[in-house]
DNA sequence: CAGCATCCTAATAGATACTG
DNA sequence: CAGTATCTATTAGGATGCTG
């Protein structure tokens, strides 16, 4: 998928397996419905097995598939990268909002300008 | 971002700047719109430069920052990703997909079940 | 060429209530 | 506990027309 509620759930099973309710409070923002559409996603992509164990109250166990597995190192670079440039992105929308609020006040263009190539 | 568009943009840029339109056509499937929101946005978190040439008719070159450069390595991982399981996943659609239509002949339910633990 | 503005639709997220 | 069902609000995205 893409999405960051996938890419949640990728990381947090790559520390093991865990149930349903464990995923929800271990995430904190996601609605019960998008973790249910998000894990049977990554069941559909064959990223996340799902077992269920017929118990009384039920469980459900989510892991990562081998595949899923495979998934974490490239999620965790980008993951390190998000995290390592988070300050500077913030910077850099906060000159940019800055620059582009100033719409009204003109005598300067938005862009860089450069010289004829 | 995270959204494709912004992943396919910041490939192309990875192998030089590139023009409005040139993005547009290399992209297919991109509206014009799209496509400025998407650069607006790349630009805004610093991802992207602008650079206007004041001719006539005007020309506007995006490029990656030296922040867009560091993100081309773990996108290009996760790229590499998709790209080698690209047929697993595909493949593990179907499965799950004729599992799931086979909703309405039960006799078996959607999951592994599993050892009471 | 490189866009911005506007309108409109379809997909998505989120809250809430109910079930085995 | 682990969902499903339903409804609403927000958003993404495409189409079109106009400008410097």
């Amino acid at each position: 998928m893409g999405d960051k509620w996938s890419v949640l759930v990728v990381m947090l099973l790559g520390d093991g397996p865990r149930r349903f309710s464990d995923l929800k409070r271990a995430i904190e923002g996601i609605s019960q419905r998008m973790l249910t559409l998000t894990l049977r996603g990554l069941e559909r992509d064959g990223l996340v097995a799902r077992t269920v164990f017929p118990t009384n109250p039920p469980r459900v166990d989510y892991s990562l598939t081998s595949l899923g597995h495979t998934l974490i190192e490239p999620v965790r670079a980008l993951g390190a990268w998000a995290d390592e440039n988070r300050f500077e992105i913030q910077r850099a929308r906060e000159d940019f909002d800055r620059r582009t609020t100033a719409e009204l006040a003109p005598a300067s263009s938005r862009s860089a300008v450069g010289e004829g190539a």
